[in-house]
RNA sequence: GGUCCCGUAGCUCAGCUGGAUAGAGCAACUGCCUUCUAAGCAGUAGGUCUUUGGUUCGAAUCCAAACGGGAUCACCA
């Protein structure tokens, strides 16, 4: 509509007002909600051009649309605010074809080029934890809105199955693990223990042993005992402990920190995990056959996990797999002179004429860093997936750095897909208490967290939900679809790039603008249709509309726009937002007029027709943010 | 210190491709269930949009600087 009031006022122009005009000028904006009109165009661009006050301009307009724009009503003029107002017919027909369609708002599927969408990428030493939930909704919700708008969309993960963290815990586990009155160790079969759960027991057994270790080299060192000591390393810790004197209290913390760490390189059992890292990679039998089961446990424990977020990848990467990829390319772009090789044999690029600093991409010894392999993989994945065009990369934000430098690298060695790739950078989770620390116990771990919402949810259900006709194990579907569904839209409603609190109270909340309340307008318009037994038919365009109800349609032509707002800016927020005010703006048209009792029959159709509406689009906006919608609540 | 992100009501957040009197929710207070689900609705109260300059007919929105918070600057991943 904008679009063919723009260019019938372009074309009239030169008739209308002498001269033409260009696009620019005609700037339409929401109306005000306490003013009248539908949509309001800003006079204020034509005041310089016809050399008039904005009312006299906007009078003129205002004639025009009133007499040439068929769907036009009537307009005003108001501090130079030019207010238009649809007839009712128009509303109405607009009713009428979303009604008709039921895929109103999105794309043909596959219409648009293959994206993949990078998400949750764990590590296997330990469970997920509440910034896992955060990427994870995230990126899942991302990809379903990107399929929305016509994509094809490749979902996947990349597991960070090996390093030193994973053998950190595989040696805990092998060092400390009880033996029961069969002889063996703690698995998840024996113990009855989640997989992932009882590996990360070992991942944090692991880190106490060391920090003992440590703590008692330290206490040496303080005293002057460097018997067990290199001479290197004695020196250094010297020369740090002589470098603390006058300075301040967080300069002294810092070189502490500094002498602890070399103090943990000198602990016996984090040269183990060394050594148990140089057999995995030397592909001992042992060192696999042990990483192999500890990684299944894990996996078992990710897949329980997942499969109760309602989360699912289409490719999984493994790290195990990729993580030697990337040299041949660098070795290449060597050659090509994108990169430099120093006289150690490093081999480094300049970025700094991209105000970025020189950045290693191979090490002295020829072997690969994080960015040799991101480099190696990404372009794997466009040998995987012949189509792709472009990928998202859904990862916290102190790794902006990084990734900013992978794509100009990417960029440089002449692959021009580099330009389509997006880092989905999001802020992280804090707690009312402050980070999430592993070492001090604040980790939120994700299991936990959705038992407790949906706990909570069952709790409040009982108490105010309309469960009679419901049976007992719907009844149980419905505590979690409510307490996971609050939680999903509590993550998502926050811009992504933004820095947020988690407070454990408000993420189980039902009133508000929270996830219960969406599911529950939901659910009541269900029970209204079914009531009603409403079925599709044509509407009368006769009827009048009140103001709650031309809101109502207003907001549902708008999905569309909002839908592609939110996949250009990868942001679920803003589709959430969108389906709060939908639900607002019908909670208060509900609360005002009678649909089911409703006389007039006409308008009773109307307005069941206007509430089916809402409930499409609502089920569509809640499903792409990953959360259900209930017939019943 | 360099670079990047953030700063809006007591709290959590919208609004940011410049436009009218800056919006929600929570918390507080007042009303509304003998009528379709009150997990709802209507209302009261709460703001120098961190500060200072600049651009503009017009700035929460754009630019610059300052202040405050965070991230990042490894031959770690």
């Amino acid at each position: 509509m904008e679009q063919h009031i723009r260019e019938s006022l372009m074309a009239a122009a030169p008739n209308l007002f002498g001269v033409p005009i260009t696009e620019n000028i005609i700037q339409f904006q929401q109306t005000r909600r306490d003013v009248e009109g539908d949509l309001t165009l800003v006079v204020f661009p034509f005041v310089k051009l016809l050399r008039c006050a904005p009312q006299q301009a906007g009078e003129k307009i205002k004639h025009w649309l009133e007499q040439n724009i068929q769907e036009v009503s009537h307009c005003n003029v108001i501090n130079g605010f030019l207010n238009i107002v649809f007839k009712d017919t128009y509303w109405l027909e607009m009713l009428q074809t979303i009604q008709n369609n039921p895929q109103h708002g999105l794309s043909v599927p596959n219409s648009k080029p293959t994206i993949m969408v990078e998400y949750a990428s764990p590590n296997t030493n330990k469970p997920l934890h509440l910034g896992h939930l955060r990427n994870i909704f995230l990126g899942a919700s991302v990809a379903e809105i990107l399929k929305a708008v016509g994509h094809k969309v490749v979902r996947t993960q990349v597991i960070n199955d090996r390093g030193i963290h994973i053998c950190k815990s595989m040696l805990a586990w092998e060092k400390f693990s009880p033996l029961n009155e069969k002889g063996e160790r703690e698995t998840p079969a024996n113990t009855g223990l989640k997989g992932d759960k009882l590996v990360g027991k070992y991942y944090v057994a692991f880190d106490q042993a060391l920090q003992k270790e440590a703590k008692e080299i330290l206490s040496q060192w303080q005293s002057g005992n460097f018997a067990d000591t290199s001479v290197e390393i004695q020196d250094a810790v010297l020369k740090f402990q002589q470098a603390k004197e006058g300075k301040d209290e967080k300069a002294q913390a810092a070189i502490d920190d500094k002498i602890k760490e070399l103090a943990k390189n000198q602990t016996s059992i984090l040269q183990e995990a060394k050594e148990m890292l140089v057999r995995w990679e030397a592909r001992d039998p042992q060192v696999y056959l042990l990483w192999t089961t500890m990684n299944g446990w894990v996996y078992e424990g990710f897949d329980a996990t997942y499969a109760q977020m309602g989360v699912t990848f289409d490719k999984l990467y493994y790290e195990s797999d990729t993580f030697l990829l990337g040299k041949d390319q660098v070795l290449e772009g060597l050659k090509k002179g994108v990169f430099y090789q120093k006289e150690d044999g490093s081999v480094w690029i300049d970025l700094s004429g991209e105000g970025l600093d020189e950045k290693l991409v191979l090490r002295s010894d020829g072997t690969a860093v994080y960015m040799t392999q991101d480099i190696g993989t990404a372009i794997d994945r466009f040998k995987d997936f012949p189509d792709l065009h472009g990928m998202v990369y859904t990862v916290g934000n102190e790794q902006d750095y990084h990734f900013k430098v992978l794509f100009l690298i990417l960029q440089k060695l002449g692959y021009t897909w580099a330009n389509n790739c997006f880092h989905l950078s999001y802020g992280m989770v804090d707690l009312p208490s402050g980070k999430m620390k592993s070492r001090e116990g604040t980790v939120v771990d994700a299991d936990d967290l959705m038992a407790e919402v949906i706990d909570k949810a069952k709790i409040m259900t009982q108490e105010r939900g309309h469960l009679d006709r419901i049976s007992a194990q719907e009844r149980e579907q419905l505590y979690a679809q409510i307490g996971l569904g609050g939680l999903k839209y509590y993550l998502l409603k926050v811009d992504p790039k933004k820095r947020m609190l988690f407070n454990p109270e408000e993420s189980i909340d039902l009133t508000g603008n929270t996830g219960p309340f969406l599911q529950y307008t939901h659910a009541r318009i269900s029970t209204l249709l079914e009531k009603a037994a409403f079925d599709l038919m044509p509407l009368s365009t006769a009827a009048t509309l009140k103001q709650e109800e031309r809101e109502i349609i207003k907001q549902l032509s708008l999905f569309g726009a909002t839908l592609q707002e939110a996949a250009q800016g990868y942001s679920p927020a803003v589709l959430a937002n969108y389906a709060y005010d939908l639900v607002k703006l019908y909670n208060t048209f509900y609360q005002s007029v009678k649909i089911l009792v409703e006389p007039d029959k006409s308008l009773r159709q109307m307005r069941l027709a206007l509430s089916a509406g809402v409930r499409q689009v609502l089920a569509t906006s809640l499903h792409l943010l990953g959360v259900e919608a209930p017939q019943r609540m």
